[in-house]
DNA sequence: AATGTTATGTTATAATATAACATCTATTTC
DNA sequence: GAAATAGATGTTATATTATAACATAACATT
């Protein structure tokens, strides 16, 4: 089970994730030829700056506090399709928001396990659960093609006591 | 493995589908003190009309047209909420569209089937996926409390031949 | 009939997302 | 380096999904 889901969920040093995640978007943009530019560097940092997915709009007033002008929703949503096109963050359909993917290049459940009290959201890649999924579709007959897999629950830290909000 | 998977994805009578529904969501009614209004009633008749989920504008279209007289959002939202409240229909989160639960009483894993070419979508209640999902989050320190499960692809219709749309 | 409760009507607006077209910037080609 | 091209951003408008707030109507209980 690969899961960055310790690290979400515990206090950790941040810093050390955006700089992973930035690393790893730059060198898939140098593999596939395609342009990490300032717009996307900036909104890939901001879903990195918690581990809480953001909606666009948050995104959009996040960016524009950023670069100190104003942001059309557009821009936002150009950098959000070309960071979902390399696989670099996902989009959690239930909240309407997007996450930073912690490990962008492996194979993929889309599995989250988000919080309902302080938001957090960690990415679970279980092979044994894909596997299940697979062969509930063949059972059915039904050709799997992707997958929306969302938990909703408490995080470790606020289900051990009433800790409050993460960092 | 329960599921309408079946009935969903093959021609059959399907008077007998929003017959079986009706029955169902009037039984749970009487059951719970609730209301099934005229209103409630035609809305839910129409997310039966087909196995495809349905969006809450498609429904103000419809009901417009069935009651002919205007409708306006907030009268197809509240039956949603009504229905959805008691169980009778589940939103499809990645659609923003709704659909008639075929098995409104039992436990639910709400896992869906939703064809990305006819758009028929059929439920699926799958024990040993619910607890692998209960395993995979204990395993994380986290505390379950519901989840959004919904799988794309081809239904056994529309991958057998390129038959084209269902009825 | 009077009262309280539940449901619906009505208007306006919030929140999320995209279309269409103009302009600019970087990359390549000559 | 200038011209041509492709890629990225700016700008305006609008589509789509969902809810807030308050008025009216229908139903139930007494
Ligand atoms: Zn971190
Ligand atoms: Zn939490
Ligand atoms: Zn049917
Ligand atoms: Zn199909």
């Amino acid at each position: 089970m690969l899961t960055n889901s310790r690290l979400v969920h515990q206090p950790h040093d941040h810093g050390r994730c955006i700089d992973a995640a930035l690393n790893r978007a730059l060198a898939l943009c140098a593999e596939r030829n395609a342009r990490m530019t300032p717009t996307r560097e900036s909104v890939l940092r901001l879903l990195w700056q918690s581990h809480q997915p953001l909606g666009a709009y948050q995104l959009q007033d996040q960016l524009a506090t950023l670069l100190g002008k104003p942001i059309a929703p557009p821009t936002v949503y150009r950098a959000i399709e070309f960071l979902m096109a390399l696989g670099l963050i996902h989009r959690i359909a239930s909240l309407n928001a997007y996450l930073g993917c912690p490990f962008p290049n492996s194979e993929h459940s889309n599995l989250f396990m988000i919080c309902t009290h302080c938001g957090s959201a960690a990415e679970v890649t279980h092979s044994p659960l894909n596997d299940m999924l697979q062969k509930a579709s063949d059972k059915a007959n039904f050709t799997l093609q992707s997958q929306t897999l969302e938990l909703f629950g408490l995080c470790p830290q606020c289900s051990d006591t009433n800790n409050g909000v993460q960092p």
